[in-house]
DNA sequence: CTTCTAAATAAGAATGATTATCTTTGCAGA
DNA sequence: TCTGCAAAGATAATCATTCTTATTTAGAAG
């Protein structure tokens, strides 16, 4: 289940540790977009010994191999994405809820948009919906 | 110039003070969505007393009272923006750099969009564009 | 199976943006 | 003028993140 993850790190030449697989499943595993205490709080159940710093690291790491992503909210923390495919997010008003939107026909549409309409000086290389707003109580 | 504030400060509830003001045109004068810091070093110039504790509280009950919004940068430092009109955000991928990038064409093409397809059990209350790419070197 | 070395981790101190606390100020209404 | 309350000042406290140094480890090469 993670050996593409493993591979993916030989490829980037980064070596494979323990630390590095575990925090990528943790954070595969937490869903909702963990933030790094999240994160260290989930594999200390099985890794007590794992330091602060080193969970900081590994997700730079890998948020600059493009392995994962940062997530920006209003609030002053960071939370951490698998990237898996190209998607966007919704962000509740009310609380700490982030979910993934994905949805190809949007993509493309603004895609579409973008490569008629350039923007002057500017090469674009990535776009994200910020979609803010509130889940309804079902399937909650 | 900054009548309509001052009259929106009222609408609220809140208290026009000499501080919220300076902070207020502090971030309309200063351009690129400044920091609570640059906000206080400009401020300080001509109201030499304003305490740190007092830029962030005004902030925040600005944002509160959407008469502001926070941006977050990759940095792990809010910066503040001008509720003007709606628009949406260039994220320089190699500097700290953000500009405001309006178009109501695309606006409503998205607008539309979510009109036509609903998201499941998510009530939408706003939408940005985090766009992010490179400045050309021209126009810099 | 060893040895070697750069890369990675641990531990915990340091930093720095933001928040909290507590006091003082200034103004509105009695 | 007095009272009450929101706001501001001063500064200590907090907490996410980064830095520093010593130690350990992954994985290549012998």
């Amino acid at each position: 289940m993670d050996t593409k993850f493993r591979e993916k790190l030989q490829e980037k030449g980064l070596k494979v540790t323990p630390q590095r697989v575990a925090i990528f499943e943790a954070i595969m595993q937490l869903d909702n977009h963990p933030t790094a205490e999240d994160i260290l709080a989930f594999i200390k159940n099985n890794n007590p010994n794992i330091s602060v710093g080193t969970v900081y690291k590994v997700l730079d790491t890998l948020v600059e191999n493009s392995l994962l992503k940062k997530v920006k909210t209003e609030k002053d923390v960071m939370r951490y994405d698998p990237l898996l495919n190209n998607h966007h997010h919704l962000y509740c008003s009310e609380t700490e809820r982030i979910e993934d939107f994905e949805d190809d026909t949007l993509s493309e549409l603004i895609n579409d948009y973008f490569k008629k309409n350039k923007i002057k000086n500017f090469k674009i290389q990535d776009i994200k919906l910020q979609i803010t707003g509130k889940f309804k109580k079902k399937n909650q």
